[in-house]
DNA sequence: AGTCGACTTGGCCATGTGACCAAGTCGCTT
DNA sequence: AAGCGACTTGGTCACATGGCCAAGTCGACT
């Protein structure tokens, strides 16, 4: 029989599984704060709080860490409050709206794109990691595709190309943009760039006609 | 009096400008082919052919290194041979052309790329190196500016927005596709949304009006 | 020919890193 | 209560790296 669970924060023994999690928490705290060329197994322990030894105790190598961060959610961009849409708004304005809301995600968390760049050249150039980009970014664009969606609805419009060449510009322009931006820091360039961007972005789209005043049949 | 020249690939002692050349050009050829972390001082010199000690006679540490590597022609994209030009075919048309010329100088040399991405992150953590990253994309952005005005001109097309403006989504949208196409690796992909970008590009353009069947007074 | 300074070379050092291990500790199960 | 296996810990190892140096070598100018 299973005993009752004893305090988390107390207990000595860790589940092994839970302290990889605490790893990968405190090595991407760690990334953030002073880049990924210091987060050795000793820097990101210590800020989990738990000895040297640890770390291999829960990962066979430092780049199984990699892999597990890689793995989970680091493309944070797409994932923010919903924008407010008005259907009855010109489709470039509601372009703008949506882009400017993926945008604030960028300006709060700048260090997250850095380290996402970072990890991602590290795997580009190590075979054992070499897949994860490229997965990592087939997700990214799932779901932008899925969200470009959802606001097309949700505006009432209809994109008069394939939604997920749609969505592959889109996720171009604003990766691009924040390229652009992680160099020369200048917020207002980068945001005027992203309206111009909402502007093409608007060519792309037509109002679907409202069915309540035309009811079918 | 200056004796004649000795043949440089005999004489023993170089020039220490030239040798720091000769450094800065071996690190970029290692780089490329390993990364930048596999580019120690050792395996920098090894690649020139020179001891290890040579390092640190042509450079005070390996950060100024880092330093010339990024003062110098990193960005080669936009450096390639001028594209065919049709001033009576459609804007789309020239838009797509000009846009791929560029995109092949990438596919070319992938590497380049990735070296580019992994100097500029590290100059972005490194408070000595801070500033070159700005510095380089002013550059960039300045020669972008001056191709797209250059190809105006020659494409008889006037812009309907300003041209730096146009230009930085320019390479935004090229930046953008680059940066998934190191992930992915899909050059149809990448292709297919660079010339979607070259159809919404050619909505901020309009052809000049031909002086010649209107001449002035 | 002689001298002086620029260049060359190989070796050395302190440091930090990822990895490993063996002894110890805890707590669940029987 | 006894045992066993999962977890913990600090120490240690081999190794690579950036940086430094002192002795040696070359070659241009006087």
């Amino acid at each position: 029989m299973v005993s009752a669970p004893v305090d988390k924060t107390t207990k000595k023994h860790i589940d092994a599984d839970t302290r990889r999690r605490m790893l990968v928490a405190a090595a991407l705290r760690v990334m953030k704060r002073e880049g990924i060329a210091a987060a050795t197994t000793r820097a990101i322990c210590a800020e989990a709080g738990m000895p040297h030894g640890a770390f291999h105790y829960c990962f066979r190598s430092k780049q199984e860490l990699y892999a597990a961060l890689l793995a989970t959610d680091i493309n944070i961009t797409l994932d923010v409050e919903w924008p407010a849409v008005d259907p009855r708004a010109e489709p470039v304005e509601n372009l703008r709206t949506l882009l400017r809301s993926w945008w604030s995600a960028v300006e709060t968390d700048p260090e997250a794109q850095l380290v996402l760049s970072e990890l991602v050249n590290l795997a580009l150039r190590d075979p054992e990691l070499g897949e994860l980009p490229a997965w990592g970014h087939r997700t990214y664009l799932d779901k932008a595709v899925s969200r470009v969606d959802h606001f097309a609805a949700e505006a009432r419009l209809h994109l008069t190309i394939d939604t997920r060449a749609f969505a592959e510009m889109v996720v171009a322009a604003l990766g691009g943009v924040i390229d652009s931006w992680l160099s020369h820091r200048d917020a207002t360039t980068a945001v005027e760039t992203l309206d111009g961007f909402a502007g093409l972005f608007a060519t792309l789209t037509r109002p679907v006609p409202d069915d309540r005043d035309h009811p079918p049949g």
